[in-house]
DNA sequence: TTAGTTGTTAACCAAGTGGTTAAACTATTT
DNA sequence: AAATAGTTTAACCACTTGGTTAACAACTAA
């Protein structure tokens, strides 16, 4: 009902939840803390959320949600103005990137949710998907299976090229707290990103386009 | 010292802690827990490791340097064995395929280490690091960078490509308890893994090799 | 004005939780 | 056999933690 500031109490901890969950995972998550950071007493949370495995599905639905739909909004703007599929593909990586980049907080709750395969996860997608049968996930693999019907892709397996393409955009979200493992030292961020755009990129097309 | 089957208490505790924290994560991981499933009393892991942080750090050291050493034993040994480029890289990635597959339980942990970037990590890395220089890491940035030179790969970046290598290698082991969600309805998983192999070495090869 | 509903708080509690201790038990050394 | 050092346990403790409660304020409707 609120879609100005919403500045509400309930929001407040939401947000407050997001931040201390993205940085000492579930468990290491106090409920006293997230009162505190939100700046309200601790009945509050209970108030709202009921418990804390509850804020925690709420927290997820609230992330999975948003990330879904900037993704999503992106990709069918691009597939309505008629766009190829290389740049349907070029772009789908792009918007992952900054999706990942715009969100750390949002980011790490995921890999924590994911890696652990909670319990709760299904349920959060289930507000995300129930609206329409179409997903991110579904536009990228059409994209690709009809790019190979018409002899722009190899014969390269559609699902086994999306679960790639996943990782290798996700992969550095995951490490950016050890990245410098591997033997990088980066200095400015942003161009980083843009220059690993690129590569990753460059490296997934010559994968994929025929060769002539 | 003792290198038989080493059921020394102060072992069966360590193994316990890598399955509890695992599961549950370092925060979610009691300390009777892991007692119990050691099947030993709980001041005995205060015996042996101090603390909870202490026998964290325990933990990582042990499964870095055991994911570290199957890797580089089997690397150099190709590399030895005088292999060329691709099959040097196309067999790291299956290597890293094989002790992602063999440990779950050290994947689950080090997703959730490198993810927070926790401070444990550089102390475990020392102990991995400190008697070579060489590092599973260095042998496949040397590869990619002599194969340029001698024009087998494209003019790639090497270290966004390592990257690029590590992110497609470690993807379905982050997701695999959410696997469905790709569309996936996986029965035989060693066969899965198979053919995602071969679908990685597929898609990095085109994209890595020079057009002819 | 008043009665009901919603939002907010301080204080509280039972059940854990990491960590300790003192005593006992078992090799090993002298 | 006695002293020493290493290993193991039950019982304990201070403190934290998720969750509750009862009273109170503030807004809304009649």
């Amino acid at each position: 009902m609120n879609s100005q500031i919403d500045n509400t109490s309930k929001e407040k901890i939401l947000r407050a939840a997001i931040k201390i969950i993205a940085q000492k995972g579930k468990h290491g998550t106090r409920m006293d803390e997230i009162a505190q950071e939100a700046g309200i007493n601790k009945a509050m949370v209970y108030y709202y959320f009921s418990n804390k495995d509850n804020l925690f599905l709420e927290v997820l639905k609230t992330i999975f949600s948003e990330m879904y739909q900037h993704s999503m909004h992106k990709i069918s703007e691009d597939i309505s103005k008629g766009k190829g599929h290389i740049e349907i593909i070029n772009n789908s990586i792009r918007y992952s990137f900054e999706s990942y980049n715009k969100n750390p907080d949002y980011t790490r709750i995921m890999i924590d949710a994911i890696s652990n395969g909670m319990d709760e996860i299904p349920k959060a997608l289930e507000v995300v998907y129930n609206n329409s049968t179409l997903s991110p996930v579904s536009y990228i693999l059409n994209t690709i299976e009809d790019g190979i019907k018409k002899n722009i892709f190899r014969e390269v397996d559609p699902v086994q090229t999306m679960i790639s393409i996943t990782g290798i955009t996700f992969i550095y979200f995951l490490s950016r707290n050890i990245i410098n493992f591997f033997g990088l030292n980066i200095e400015n961020e942003e161009e980083f990103i843009n220059t690993r755009i690129q590569s990753v990129i460059d490296l997934i097309m010559h994968g994929m386009l025929i060769r002539e």
